[in-house]
RNA sequence: GGAGGGGUUCCCGAGUGGUCAAAGGGAUCAGACUGUAAAUCUGACGGCUUAGCCUACGAAGGUUCAAAUCCUUCCCCCUCCA
């Protein structure tokens, strides 16, 4: 892997992270300052199984690890095979439904595959992962109440925002099993503390409450130095949430999100965004990020600033390959030139994973094959679309719902590409099946 | 247990017998302007074999030529009192 040009970077890894809008909360800067600067120290971050997939707005945490392991520290990536089993109460309105044991293991596997790339696992600092299940599995409750339960005091618990905010809700209120998840949280640093002399957790600004409960619980049983370090939930100039794209969420797992979306997702960034987000997901040095942020000033209608985000980050994520895919198919949809494309181009693009569908006799019609494609709702929509003159086919606007298509007038005599609106895409061949 | 208020289309929320697929706002989609940006403006926004038809206003029945609107029963939620 290749940290090479991010490397020489002036001041402290805090002032680094609190340049770049990283920082929202720390425990004792001063102390975790001079506790960075005098040696490779480990610190963690957990993830928890919630879904089958991460999503970017994890990767916030996920690059802030590997900017401490760029830094000399030792990152340790916490999968909570266990405590998914539980469910978070932190930023969370309502109680959450649970999962099984077995869905949730599966999601940790697919998590684990597609987190495992973005940290460097060899040299001296080596990144590490582990499952919290391996020390929670055969726990007895006797144990736990004892050894863990003692430390916490109920009266200290009901002060916190998530179970306050709960309790004060009649009509939600909160189980014993998710009152409970800040001790096992508490005890996973305790646990990576022993293990790997791990000194630093680190989290979303909705884990300060976690984290620094796991910090005092490391403190008075193991008498150990510790610190807590949270980074702020992304946010939009806009005031809209940040991470959701037309299709909704946007995924880390290719199968969920093709990384021609991602790419897409990320170069439709807004002006007033991209300095911010080039900070929070790339390791481009401030002179990069200086240079970029000027040329958006001078010359905004090149968005270069936004290719370069949406380059940098679907690199690390899908990786140069994966990248060169969604940058051929942006350059053949978005260049104007769909004429200028050979038949070796189209099923290029079909590989590069443009979404594509096989097009049956029943399915014909203009309007059945919008919505078979997926680029309309339903007919009724499908049918709106064609009279609000939002459906293009091979560049021509098309006007006539009932019309049929039969691949007589397709290019090379078996490719229709689908525009509906400016961004979405779908290419047509004939069903091969 | 007692008294009162309420459940409306993705969300909020108006509507108290026909002119209601149902105001208004949000979200979403399309068009215009642009830079695949933001803002703004315009249109669409249950489904279908689309000048029409079907399904919808917590559920099931009923009254009526006609019900989201009236009646009955049931389910759920909120507020106050005990």
């Amino acid at each position: 892997m290749d940290f090479g040009s991010t490397r020489a970077m002036s001041g402290t890894l805090i002032d680094e992270l609190r340049r770049r809008g990283l920082l929202a909360q720390v425990s004792d800067e001063a102390a975790l300052n001079d506790h960075l600067a005098s040696g490779s120290r480990t610190l963690y971050c957990g993830f928890d199984p919630t879904a089958d997939s991460l999503h970017i707005g994890n990767l916030v945490p996920l690059l802030t690890l590997r900017r401490f392991q760029l830094f000399g520290h030792r990152p340790i990536l916490l999968l909570g095979g266990a405590t998914g089993l539980i469910g978070d109460p932190s930023g969370r309105p309502d109680e959450r439904s649970l999962n099984h044991s077995e869905v949730v293991a599966g999601w940790l596997e697919r998590i684990r595959s597609q987190v495992s790339h973005l940290l460097d696992f060899a040299g001296d600092n080596a990144a590490v992962v582990v499952n919290n299940l391996d020390w929670t599995a055969d726990l007895d409750v006797i144990s736990f109440l004892r050894d863990i339960g003692k430390y916490f005091s109920v009266n200290a618990m009901m002060q916190r925002d998530s179970v306050r905010s709960r309790l004060e809700r009649d009509e939600e209120g909160i189980s014993y099993t998710e009152f409970s998840y800040v001790l096992l949280q508490s005890m996973d640093y305790v646990e990576l503390a022993e293990r790997y002399d791990c000194s630093l957790q680190i989290g979303g600004s909705d884990q300060w409450g976690n984290i620094v409960s796991g910090m005092d619980l490391v403190r008075r049983t193991l008498s150990r130095e510790a610190f807590a370090l949270t980074l702020p939930l992304v946010t939009k100039a806009d005031g809209n949430k940040f991470g959701k794209s037309a299709a909704g969420a946007v995924w880390l797992d290719p199968a969920k999100t093709s990384p021609y979306s991602f790419y897409q997702f990320w170069l439709n960034t807004a002006d007033s965004d991209v300095v911010h987000f080039l900070n929070i997901f790339t390791f481009l040095t401030h002179e990069q990020i200086a240079e970029l942020a000027a040329a958006l000033g001078n010359a905004p209608a090149e968005r270069a600033a936004q290719k370069s985000l949406a380059a940098e980050v679907t690199a690390l994520v899908h990786g140069g390959a994966a990248l060169a895919s969604a940058q051929r198919i942006t350059t053949a949809l978005f260049a104007g030139k769909l004429d200028a494309l050979t038949e070796a181009d189209f099923e290029q693009l079909r590989l590069d994973g443009m979404a594509c569908t096989g097009l049956t006799a029943a399915d014909a019609g203009l309007l059945a094959a919008l919505a078979e494609c997926g680029l309309a709702t339903s007919r009724s929509a499908a049918r709106k679309l064609v009279a609000d003159g939002g459906v293009r086919i091979n560049g021509t606007l098309q006007t006539d719902p009932e019309r049929q298509l039969d691949f007589t007038d397709a290019l090379f005599g078996r490719f229709y590409i689908v525009r509906r609106g400016k961004k979405n895409w779908h290419l047509l061949v004939p069903d091969q099946g």
